[in-house]
DNA sequence: CTGAAAGCGCTAACAG
DNA sequence: CTGTTAGCGCTTTCAG
């Protein structure tokens, strides 16, 4: 293949005249244009601007590009404002394939998109605008750091898969993970491989990897405080089933918000569900047809979604959110300001999670030490209508 | 740098063995292994399979594997079932990075994700999870093909130059774009740069580009007659500020339901407003203050983020959605099935549009001629609470 | 039908 | 400080 050098010599032109005759990004005398034009057809040379066409302008070696490029190799200030010269000139911009073929990376992050059939008939009227905002931080956060995310779908029947496609293909360097569960396999199987990866939530606590993760058990230790401090007496909780980590921990939040006021819960209370509207509503019935002196005047709910359920079951029995019961939820979803009334809830720091995560990754990708890859964030308490008003029962 | 096969001369065993040992993929006789682990690290050799090790193993030369993966050759039926099960043997996946090198292909879509900030403070209270399952469909429809989608952030003040810098760096082969405008400028730059791209919505008429596009003229045009089917006379309608394509044209339809039906609206019922769930309140309290006579008893809106408005307001004059007055949203998100009541509103045919928008872009980057690059499709009405009672006023 | 060989555009020894 | 050069792993003519 003819270069562009070639192409300016045939024709008896400076190179870049050659270039501007070609790329028409300056104005060329006609004829010189119309020679330049045929002898490009003639070598069947279309315009692409590589390394070498910058080396011969600047009149410099590739490799001194290269150099000035990466900042591998110093270089004479005089050759260095040549080069960049060149560069400008000719519109230049890396080959990031070529560059990645040789330096055995990517500069490709995988994230797993997830599945919306699967959550839309799991948890009918799940509500879920987190992840949403997940992305666009990681998004940001990677591309701080020269990084692009790549978006794949993980087959429900085999997550696994799709992982090491994206690693034996060299498609990426590394993994962000979100919605981890305790023995996640995703994770089990990135160990193996000694994979770079950082996760959105812990998983087997005897596991060693990097993950960040909002403290659970201070969040819902807080929205339980908040409540009693209200002058509820009776606070319910609407929780996972039992033997998750983070529903788990949730759980401990309630227990030592009651012990910080030296009160003691019902047994009754603590409600173990699944996360979704439906059941949340029917398990709130539940707890508002208990004896008059143990029912609940306030609810706390480990996920905005629940706490949708639960106000609506309130509603239905006549009662008033927000005056004769209030709730909390988790998450601060959008919705959480758009219900009638407002819904507090906790909100999560979905930026500093993803520049951590971003960070922790990056480490493991460049084999620097990872000193603390545990990072716990506390979520933020936002109080709105549902848990406002002061109770006197 | 040394080969597999290079490594397993030297070790004094086959290829094969040479590999289990390296890969603990199979057991090995000890000391074989041992020997094997010490040639590989004298030669400073890491297990990475590449076409070379298939030939070695296969006893054919690189070209015929490639050959057999790509098809791009004919090869007899018995050395194809050698390279297939030397593939098979050594675990091998192509490198894509020299792939894309070589045919000047990445084998990645762009696609940029918006800006969570961006939406939050300019729509308060903007409702959209339509994206969200978007998403979800291109990345399905995307690997279909055997493409995989990069996500990258749109500078709000330059959005053209993340799409520069991903072409002139060979990033993506081509581009999906939404939420697009008027005299959009991705779309102009695009169009002059001749990359292949597809959106979702239409922009200037005057621009010859493939698009996929919802027909709002006919979805509010069927969420006006399903009005005054229900026997409401007086329909109003919660629209955009003039002037934007996909805006007017929703207009229109509601004009072609009364013509439809051989009424004509009243002037004052036909609002143009921010998409907001603010302003949308603040101007269906206008439409209910009309004097008894001009007072809508249903009002039509351009999204479920304004028909959330709409709701609330009227529920704040004391009356009764979807009995005292009906309300029509349009996109379905999934808010539209959890508010109370239930909201009717026009579903998108997601799925069908990623697929199309796929199709339209494979075209362009493989060089084929598109013949119907504007697509349009039809929204579907779906009936819920906010308009299913039929109107005795 | 199969193989040898020439690169794709870049980086990074190594030599000067 | 700068240039020469050997590949990264793959595809694809072009011969045989």
């Amino acid at each position: 293949m003819a270069t562009l050098k070639d192409v300016a010599q045939k024709a008896g032109v400076p190179i870049l005249t050659a270039y501007h005759a070609l790329s028409d990004s300056q104005p060329v005398d006609a004829p010189q244009k119309q020679r330049v034009i045929e002898v490009a057809a003639q070598l069947r040379y279309r315009l692409n601007i590589t390394l070498r066409d910058v080396s011969a302008l600047a009149n410099v070696s590739v490799a001194t590009i290269s150099y000035v490029l990466n900042n591998s190799a110093p270089v004479s200030p005089q050759t260095r404002r040549r080069v960049l010269d060149a560069i400008d000139a000719l519109g230049y911009r890396p080959n990031i394939t070529a560059r990645n073929l040789k330096t055995a990376r990517s500069r490709m992050i995988g994230y797993a998109w997830h599945n919306v059939y699967a959550w839309r008939k799991v948890a009918d009227g799940y509500v879920n605008a987190l992840l949403d905002h997940f992305l666009y931080s990681v998004t940001l956060a990677a591309e701080a750091c020269g990084y692009r995310l790549l978006i794949f779908v993980e087959p429900p029947d085999d997550p696994v898969s799709a992982y090491e496609e994206l690693i034996n293909t060299n498609r990426v360097d590394g993994f962000i993970i979100s919605g981890t569960n305790q023995d996640d396999i995703r994770i089990r199987r990135l160990l193996d491989l000694r994979f770079p990866f950082s996760s959105f939530g812990r998983a087997n606590d005897s596991w060693d990897f990097a993950y960040v993760d909002v403290d659970g058990a201070q969040g819902i230790e807080s929205a339980t405080s908040h409540l009693l401090a209200q002058g509820h007496h009776n606070v319910a909780i609407l929780g996972w089933p039992e033997g998750s980590l983070s529903g788990d921990a949730r759980m401990r939040g309630y227990g030592s918000a009651f012990a910080a006021a030296g009160k003691t819960p019902n047994k009754a209370w603590i409600v173990h569900t699944t996360n979704s509207i439906h059941h949340a509503y029917e398990e709130t019935g539940n707890l508002l047809s208990m004896p008059e002196q143990q029912r609940p005047s306030g609810i706390v709910c480990f996920s905005d979604t629940m706490a949708v359920g639960a106000m609506r079951r309130i509603e239905d029995e006549g009662l008033r959110v927000g005056v004769d019961v209030a709730v909390t939820g988790f998450d601060d979803d959008p919705i959480a300001s758009i219900l009638r009334p407002a819904l507090t809830s906790l909100q999560q720091p979905i930026d500093t999670i993803a520049a951590q995560m971003i960070d922790l990754l990056m480490a493991q990708i460049d084999g620097q030490p990872l000193p603390n890859h545990r990072i716990m964030l506390a979520p933020e308490l936002i109080v709105r209508d549902s848990s406002r008003t002061p109770y006197r029962g």
